[in-house]
DNA sequence: GCCAAAATCGTAAACGTTCTCGACATCGAT
DNA sequence: ATCGATGTCGAGAACGTTTACGATTTTGGC
C-alpha cells in the first residue's frame, strides 16, 4: 500500500494461492478446467491483493485488446462531439475507448507514427479524425472521419457537405441576399472544398455571379478567422450575409460584427456549419447546418466494430455519408431594403 | 500493403538488414555501439518497411512509456477544457497523452480497474478527474483533480471553491438581492459542498437567514437541473437571484427562465461557476466564477511530471489550490424595486 | 478393487521489445 | 609480433500474460 508498491502480478497471486500461474490465468478468464474450490481460492486472493491483469502483457500475447483507439489532433468542439458519439455507441459492446491526442504537435507524420504504435498492438481498430494520410498499412482496421482528400481507400464517414452548404446559401438567397460572403475552411480538407462548391452552386442556381473578393479563408478556428472576417465586414461594398464554413468561424464573424457595431441579423445575416453545441448558445443563436457530429462518431464506431469482428465480410458500404440539415435560428433575416 | 499485412517487427528489419535484432534496437534508440555504416543500413531498411516499434512490447520491457494517462468519466465541457490545458502543458515535454474514457458505464469500480490497467504498464503516471476513489495503490504516480472527498492522500488540484462561491453570492447581495436561490451540485463532490458552504457564509455575512426552501440539488448537468430549476423559479415567493453550482446548470436556469417568460437579468439574476467557454456565449452572457479549468489541467500535468521524473523528491505542495475569480457579465443586475 | 475416461493442474513456449554480457575484430603502441 | 584497449556486434534473459500439451489425480462403471 506504499506508493512504490511494486505492481502485483499474476505470479504473486499464484504464489499466494498455492497454484500455478496458468491456473490463475484460467480462473480470471473463466476458462474451462479449474475446479470450483480453486476458483474460489484464487478469487479471494485476487481480491486481497487487488490484482488486475496487465493490459499490456495481455495485448502482447493475444492480439486482441477489446480497445478501440481514436486519433484526434486536439480537443476542440468538433472532436469532442465526435468522442461523445463514439463513447455512447461503445456502450455495452465490450469495447473500451482510448483517445490519442496528437498534441497538435505540428509534426507532419504524427498520424502515421501513432497509427503504427496503436495499431497492431494496443488497439483492435482505429478511428482517424480529419486525417491527412489516407493510405495506411496496419494489421487492423482503420476508419477515417472527414478525411482531407476524397476517394480514399479507407472506409470513411463523411457528411453531405456540398448539399448542406447549398441549402445554407439557398436559405440566404431566399431571404433576398445577393452579396453573400464566404468564409472558407482549410483548403486542404475535402469537406471544406465541398462546402465551397456548394456555395458556388447555390449562387449559380440563383443567377448570382461569383465574386472572388467575397471569399476569404478562415481556417476553421476562431483565431484564424479573426483577420479574414474583419476584412469581409469592412469591404467597401459590404456583403449583407456571410456563410462561414464552420460554426467556430461563424461565431468569430458574430463577434467581429459586434465589434464593428453591426447588428445581427439586422445589418448582417450569418450562417455556420456543424451545429456544435455552442452555436445554439451564442447571441443571436446561429443559423447553421447540422451534420450531427455525434452520429458520425457512432457510425464510425459501428463500421469499425463490424470490421473488427468480421474481417472477412466486406462492408455493405465503404463510405458512409450522413445527411445534413439546415437549422434556422436567429442569426439570419430578410435583407434590409436600403 | 494489403490490409491484412502482418505487422512488421524488429525481426523483419534485422533479417532484411542482415544484422541482429539487438543491433536494430540499438540503432533506433540511438544507443552507443553501432557503426555509422550499419546505422545507415538499418535506417534505410526501416524506411523501406515502414517499421515502428511496438509501444506495447517496449512498455512491457522498460517500465517507462513516456505516456501519461488521463481518466475521465465522459467528455463534457469541464473535462474537455481540462484536456486542452493538459495537452498544452504536455507540449515539448516528450510525453504523450492517452485519454481513457470511463464510458460513463455506471460501473462503480471502473476507476480502480482502469487505473491498474493503465498504471504500471501503459502510462508512467495518471491524472484522475473527479475521482471517487481516493486511496489507490499503483506503482506510479497519480494526481487527482477535483476529487469527491477532501483530505486525500493523493496529490490533488482543486479550485478555491468556497471563496469563489462566497464572492458570487456577495456580488448578488451587493446588487440588493435578499432572496437568493441555490442550485446545488452533486452532493458527493467535495467541490460542490464547498460551494454550498460559500453560499451559506455569504448569506450569514450579509445577515440573511438561510432558507432551505431556496436550495435545490441540480446535479451538475443540464438534464438533471431541469426539474429543480423549474421548482426554484415557480416558487410562491420566487427568488430574485439564483446561484448555480456550475455553469451547465446555470445555463439550464437561463433556459427555464426564458420558458417561463422571465427576463434575465431584469426579473432574475443568475450566477454560475466554472467559466466554461459556453458561458460567454449564452444569452445573456453569464456572470460566473472563473476557475480556469485549463490551468487546473496544466497544474496537474506539472505535478505529475514532477512526480514521474523525481519520484524521490517530495512535492513542494501536495495540494495545489488554484484561485477563482468572479467575472461579471450580463446575467446579473440590481434587484428591481417592486 | 480395477481401468478407462474425465477432470484438474503444471510446464514451457510465444508475443516484440531492451539490455547485459561476452565474443570477436580492429587498432595503436611497445 | 604481441598485448591491452576500444569498437562493434550477437546470444539470451527478462517483462507479464495466454495457451497447447502433457502429467497427474479423481471419478464411475463393472
Amino acid at each position: 500500500m506504499a506508493r512504490d508498491a511494486a505492481r502485483v502480478t499474476i505470479e504473486d497471486v499464484a504464489a499466494r494461492a498455492g497454484v500455478s500461474i496458468a491456473t490463475v490465468s484460467r480462473a480470471v478468464n473463466g476458462r474451462y478446467g479449474v475446479s470450483a474450490r480453486t476458483m474460489e481460492r484464487v478469487r479471494v486472493v485476487i481480491d486481497e491483493l487487488g490484482y488486475e491483469s496487465s493490459l499490456i502483457a495481455r495485448s502482447l500475447r493475444n492480439h486482441r485488446t477489446n480497445v478501440v483507439g481514436i486519433l484526434v489532433s486536439g480537443i476542440e468542439p468538433f472532436s469532442a462531439e465526435l468522442l461523445k458519439g463514439a463513447a455512447r455507441e461503445l456502450q455495452d459492446t465490450g469495447f473500451e475507448l482510448i483517445v490519442y491526442s496528437g498534441g497538435m504537435s505540428g509534426q507532419e507524420g504524427w498520424e502515421r507514427r501513432y497509427l503504427s504504435r496503436l495499431g497492431g498492438t494496443l488497439a483492435d481498430g482505429i478511428i482517424l479524425v480529419t486525417p491527412t494520410v489516407v493510405q495506411v498499412a496496419t494489421a487492423n482496421p482503420v476508419v477515417a472521419v472527414d478525411p482531407h482528400v476524397g476517394g480514399s481507400e479507407l472506409p470513411t464517414v463523411v457528411a453531405q457537405n456540398l448539399e448542406g452548404a447549398r441549402a445554407a446559401v439557398r436559405h440566404l438567397v431566399d431571404l433576398g441576399h445577393r452579396r453573400i460572403g464566404f468564409l472558407a475552411g482549410r483548403p486542404d480538407l475535402e469537406s471544406a472544398r465541398n462546402r465551397e462548391a456548394g456555395y458556388r452552386e447555390a449562387l449559380a442556381e440563383a443567377g448570382i455571379e461569383f465574386d472572388p473578393d467575397l471569399v476569404r479563408v478562415g481556417g476553421f478556428t476562431e483565431e484564424n478567422a479573426r483577420v479574414p472576417s474583419r476584412e469581409l465586414l469592412t469591404l467597401a461594398d459590404r456583403p449583407t450575409a456571410v456563410f462561414a464554413a464552420n460554426d467556430l468561424s461563424a461565431i468569430q464573424v458574430l463577434r467581429t460584427a459586434s465589434e464593428l457595431g453591426l447588428s445581427v441579423p439586422d445589418d448582417l445575416s450569418v450562417v455556420g456549419f456543424d451545429n456544435i453545441p455552442e452555436s445554439a448558445l451564442v447571441d443571436p443563436p446561429l443559423t447553421t447546418v447540422d451534420q450531427s457530429i455525434q452520429a458520425m462518431g457512432r457510425a464510425a464506431i459501428r463500421m469499425l466494430i463490424g470490421l473488427i469482428e468480421h474481417p472477412e465480410r466486406p462492408l455493405d458500404e465503404r463510405h458512409v455519408t450522413l445527411p445534413t440539415q439546415l437549422v434556422v435560428r436567429r442569426s439570419t433575416a430578410e435583407v434590409r431594403r436600403s
